[in-house]
Parts: C-alpha cells; structure tokens; sequence
DNA sequence: CTTTAAATCACTAAAAGTTATTTATTGCGA
DNA sequence: TCGCAATAAATAACTTTTAGTGATTTAAAG
C-alpha cells in the first residue's frame, strides 16, 4: 500500500467500500462466532450453518487450523456415512488480558480463547487513583506474563479494559478528595496502558464490558437484549442483533442515568435507586457493616430490613429502567447481573419482574427477564474479551447476499 | 442453485457468510449511498471516499450508469488535470410506491429516485378501516401507474407503507367502535396489498418510516439521531451509524410508550403528553374546533392558551424522552417533526431543549436538539423509501477491512 | 456391496487490486 | 501566443484473491 499520508483525503465512515480480504476476514469471524456459540461442529454444519459452500468452510476452517485457532475433536461415529470430525475452538488459540477497575478494587486477568481466567491479580483501594491502578498494571502485566507457558506467550492479542466513565465526576459518592479522582479526567487508557504493556489496549464501559463478556460467554441463543450490571454503580449495556453497541462516544447503555419517575414526584435516576452504593449508605446510616456487600459468596443475611428497602427500591427502578429501554427498541430479553450472591439477585430479579408486570406497557413488545449467567467476574471477563471482538468475533457488519 | 426445499437446515440467522455478489452488492448500495448524500460525485472521488479502487469504483459506476441508476452531469474544469465528470442519480431511474396511513387521512405518492413525491391521492375519514384502505389502494395504484410515463412503469421497485402500530388497541383515543378496527388486528399488510399491486411490500410503524425519510432526504449528516414525530399519535425512530434501526420485530423507536414522571408522582406513557390527539381533546374541552389543526399550514392563533399549555406539557415529556433515550445510546442529534406549521414546531424544539436543560444530565453525552428537515409529508416518503433501502441504500453491514 | 454423508481435489467464476497508458485539462516558460 | 511539463481522471490489460461447482475419495451404516 503507497503513502497516503499526505494527500489523503478524509475516508466517509458511513460509506466504505470493502475488499475480497474483508470478505474473507468477516467469514472467518462468522466461522469462529458459530463454533464458539455451538462448542463445536464439523466442516459440513459449518457450511449449512453460514449458508457457505462446503468448500469455502473447508478451506477457512484449515487455515484456521493451521493458525491453531481451532482444534479437531475425536470423529463421530454412528451415522450413515462418513463420520463427521467435530471442530471447537483451541483454548490455547489466544490469550486476552482483561483489566476491571472498580470503586473497591481492580482485577487484571489472563483469559483464554473459550474464557477461561488462567489467572489474576486484584488490588483493594478505598478509591481508585490512576497512579495506583498503573503501578497494578505494570506489575501485575510482568508477573501474569511469566505464568504463562513461554509457547503461548506470542498469542496474547491485547488488553481489554473495563472502567466506569466520568470517575471524577463521582468524587462525593465514593468519598474520594475530589483532588485525588481528578487524574481520572486525563487519564488516557488506550496509550498508557499500550506504552506499559505493549499490547492494544480496547477500553470500553465497565457495565458494557460486563455485556460483552455475558453476550460472548453467556451461553443464551437471545440476540437481542438489554444488560444491567448492577455493582457500586448501576450501569448497562445494549446487544443488538447478537453484536455488542459500544455507542457513537463508548457512551450506549448508559442505564444509570435514566430518569426513573419517583412515587412522589419528579424523578430521579436509576444510579440512585439500584446501586449498591446506595445500599451501602443505607446499611451505614443504619449502623451496620457496609463491608458486608464485598462478600459476594455470603448470604447478606444480617442486613434483612435494610436489604429489603433496597431491593424494593432497585427492583422499581430496574422495572422502569427495562420499560424505558424496551421503549427505544424492542429487546427479547432484560438481563440482570451483579456483584451479590446469586440468592440476592434472583431475588431482584424475581422482583423487578412483578414490578414489571404492574407498569402500562401498551405500544411494548412483551420482554423476559433472567439473571446474568456469567456472574459477579463480567466486568474482568468482558474487558479481556474487548480484544477478541476487535480481531475474532462479529462485531456488526455483515455483507448480505445469500452465500451458497 | 440447488434445490434445498427438503433437507434444509435453518441457516443461523447471526453468523451469516457472505459471498462475492454479496460484497459486489455492498459496495453498489456503499456507491450509491455516498452519491445521494453528497449530491454528485466524480468516480475519483467515488474512489477515495469508499476506499475502494479507482478501476473498481470505475467499473461499478459504468455498470450503475448502464442500469441508468446515474447520470453523468457536465464535466467540471477549471482544476490541473482531466476534467472530472460528476455522477449523480437519476431521478428516473428507480420509482416507489409510498402510502401512509393516519388518524384522519391516508395518502398514497409516487416517489422517484431523488425523494420528489411525482403525484398522490389522500382520503380522508374519521377513523381508518381495513377496508377503506385496501379499496384506495387498489384505485390509487391503478390511477397513479396511468399517471407514469409508460417507459417508466417497470421502474417501480415496491411500495412500502407506513401505519401505527396496534392501531386496534387505540379504539377509545381516535373515537372508533372496536368492531371498526378489530379487523386492523389481523391485517397482513404485506401480503394483501401485494396482492393488489403486485409489487413487494415493505410495512413499518409509521414515525420510524419518517424517520427513515429525515435520514436519506433529510439533507444532514448527522449517522446517529434519536427522532420524534408528532402526529395524532407520538411516535418515534433510531438512526445508529447512518442505518435505520427497525428493531427486532419492527418495533424500535416505539418512543410513544416512553414512561414520563409526573410532577405528582408517577408516570404516563409520551403518548399522552406529547400527542396531537391530547392537544385536539383539549380544544375540544376548551370549546374550540379540533379541525384547526388539521391546517398544517395555517398559523394556530385562535388556539393560544391551550396550545400553549400543551406545548409546555409536550416539551415537557419530550425532555425526558430525550434523556431517556440518550441514557439508552448516546445519540448525537434528538431531531423532532411532526404535523404541525414549522412555527409551532420550532417552538415544540426550542421549549424541549429548554426543558431538557433543566434535567439531570450526569452520564450522558450532550445532543444537539433541532426540527426535522422533512417535514409534514415525512410519513408518505417514508414509506416510500422503505423499498429503496430493501435494495439500494447501506441498511447495516459492512464487511469490514480497509479497501484500497 | 449399496447407500449415505463428510471431506476434498481440480477447476471455474467473480470480484477487486495493480500497473501502465490514455486523455484532457491547467499553468508556465520561451 | 505557442508548446510542453505537470496534473489528475479514467480506463485497459493483467494479476490476485476468494468463493462456488462438480466430480471424487473416504469411511461408515445397513
């Protein structure tokens, strides 16, 4: 390709062309995102399945072969006919790091291409400071690097990181000196992290991120869904046709901010009704232990009364906020995850349900509710999956055309 | 192609290969997509701007110029170097069928390749009834197809229509005896109307049909907006990365449903704030003549103070729905239009931005408010451009990978 | 030993890219 | 003012990449 540095004039982002390699390159995500979705499937299901002919999957599925990104199964037997040989994806294929930045404390992962967590770091903090959150990196990036087989060191393709936008706006909540958060606002991930580690670094919305790992990860065939990730903030994120909706400025599924109409007037937005910030603040003002919620695995028993204000609370607001986002478009599913033990969430699930059923949702398309699958570890999970969309998983974009 | 009639398997609706027409067919709907955005452009520039190949964009542009999709325009000098020869669409070369279907009037156009509606037929009644509608249909698109010069005829591509969603679930607003619309509940607009034109149906929910007509005739190049349209009902449309975003059952944008607190606590859907119906029930309390505001053109004076309380109740939950809706994606531009003289709704955008100001923005990125560009008819080309995007507009899709 | 289905080989077709060439201008120097 | 260099558009000729087709091979069931 010649130097189009000079000269070049401005590529329209709406109206790009394509090429014979991006056909290739989209087949080949298409390939990976069908095997990843199903476990595994032969040449032949590969082919029925894309609607490619079964040469073209043939062809794309030894090159992705020979690139030891997927790996060939025992044959099944038991059929009439020659027996099929099963393909599924190579665990050791490809290595991600994925870093989650919380209020409480960070987590830096090595996952692996069926997203697996081969290991970690966590680091606690009272409040997040960008100084403390680089030095994690860069020690945590060296030590998770020489856990990993020297082989399989070249297969790491980047570092996704999953981060709560306008930290320095959240000063007051978090009781962090607003001095102290400001860095945050210059903070930019993309080339300090790059610089540190060497990798590309993908940031993304930490609830996005979460959404990322439960589309990815989450088993569920919807394609459709609004997320809810529900941790110090409340926050969301969006899968339409089956692809992840980072949003114009990384800003979609900002599900924090809507505006819930509130019993007595007015309204306010979801972030004040179903974090567990504000859960936090309502086990403190009545003298309990706010360290409690740090427990994901315990059963919060001892916050009964208190427990049971917020989830009468969060689950209204949950119920608004799906009406809301059904209201822009007609998602399948409503999905709820959260750092809480699994009984908690159900429990705001179940509730944020009934508190569904009693809202006026003429002009709607009727929505399920579930429970995430994926669990307290989205947001780390999400953010080492953010490198495997940018080179390995469909991300939008198909051409139409009937293959085949 | 064989036949697969039997032994088909359900090809995978998400991870859909893609052949070589199909990538042909991207960059034709790319081409074309950038020559109606940007008026008319040279091949040279075709080039540049998709990224595609000078000898590629030339051969695509020589077989769309044989298809008379384009037409070249004068050769402009004045510049070093061959003149270049601008392309820009034919207006003759494609023709639609648009037909809209409202509260208290239907109207059937003919639209050609540019956006000009050619000729059209209203009628007018005091609620719609299947039956009305498919006999005007059927006289229309036979008095209008008299109306194309007969070497045009096979020009038209499809008709594409536009009608409320649920509109048997609005007996009580538009004053209709259920009987009337029940049979609106079973009518496949699809297959009845092709039927009697013989031409492919395309249908949608009539404010996303003029959303879709605000992005391609709209004449702006925002890729991302958020759009209401105020008629007899509130409605709305999504357009994310330049695409129109139709929703997994077609309902997206179904901005009507939208839950507004009230400023006594609770919340009523959009619908009810924002709606022409709501201003026509309070003209009618008030004593006025509702059928004022059937005069798109007149000036409203004789309305005053109930039109103004109604704008402030309008722009007042438009405010929210906006916030809503950007908290969901981040939107660039909120665009409102609506059946209303421009002055009122220049005023309905300006007290909306108004009000929006006054809201709990934290964590969302600022929107542009502004009037729709389209106007009044936006619903009849909407509808009408519906089987321009089934065939000659980038809907979505791109296969991704830098051409050139 | 026939039928079936997976997988692949050898070849064709379609699309886009590359390089060189042609064409029609402007602009500049003699 | 003429003529030639520079420039940019357009395209012809050819190459490369990718997918599809049809025939063939393989290994199993029945």
């Amino acid at each position: 390709m010649s130097e189009t540095s000079l000269n070049e004039v401005a590529v329209d982002g709406r109206s790009r062309g394509s090429n014979q390699s991006g056909l290739r390159a989209h087949n080949e995500r298409a390939v990976l995102s069908l095997i990843r979705r199903h476990g595994e499937l032969a040449k032949a299901d590969i082919a029925r399945r894309t609607g490619l002919s079964a040469q073209t999957a043939s062809v794309i599925m030894r090159s992705l072969e020979n690139e030891s990104l997927v790996i060939r199964d025992q044959p099944r037997r038991g059929r009439v006919g020659q027996p099929s040989v099963p393909m599924r994806l190579n665990p050791d294929g490809v290595l991600s790091f994925g870093l989650k930045i919380g209020r409480r404390s960070s987590e830096l992962v090595v996952m692996d291409f069926v997203g697996q967590i081969r290991s970690n770091r966590t680091i606690r903090y009272t409040y997040p400071r960008v100084s403390d959150i680089v030095a994690f990196v860069e020690r945590g990036h060296k030590e998770l690097t020489a856990e990993i087989a020297p082989v399989l060191r070249d297969r790491v393709i980047g570092l996704g990181v999953a981060l709560p936008f306008d930290i320095w706006s959240w000063a007051e909540e978090i009781g962090a000196p607003p001095a102290d958060v400001a860095p945050w606002r210059d903070f930019d991930a993309e080339a300090e992290l790059s610089a540190i580690t060497g990798l590309p670094v993908y940031a993304a919305n930490d609830a996005t991120a979460a959404c990322a790992a439960e589309n990815v990860f989450g088993g569920s065939d919807c394609a459709n869904f609004v997320y809810f990730f529900i941790a110090a903030f409340a926050g969301g994120g969006l899968v339409i046709n089956g692809d992840l909706v980072q949003g114009r400025l990384g800003n979609a599924g900002a599900l924090g901010s809507l505006p819930i109409p509130r019993k007595d007037g007015g309204s306010g937005q979801l972030i004040e009704f179903a974090s567990l910030n504000r859960l936090e603040t309502a086990i403190t003002e009545s003298d309990g232990d706010p360290d409690l919620i740090l427990d994901t695995e315990g059963d919060w028993s001892e916050l009964s009364g208190t427990l049971d204000n917020w989830l009468n609370e969060a689950s209204r607001g949950l119920a608004y906020a799906v009406l809301s986002a059904c209201s822009v478009y007609d998602f399948e599913d409503a999905i709820i995850d959260g750092a809480m033990p699994r009984p908690i969430l159900d429990r705001l699930v179940r509730q944020t349900r009934r508190e569904y059923e009693t809202l006026n949702r003429k002009g709607i398309s009727p929505v399920r509710f579930r429970s995430g699958n994926v669990g307290v570890n989205a947001r780390s999970l999400g953010a080492a999956s953010l490198p495997l969309f940018a080179r390995f998983l469909l991300d939008q974009r198909i051409t139409s055309g009937e293959a085949g």
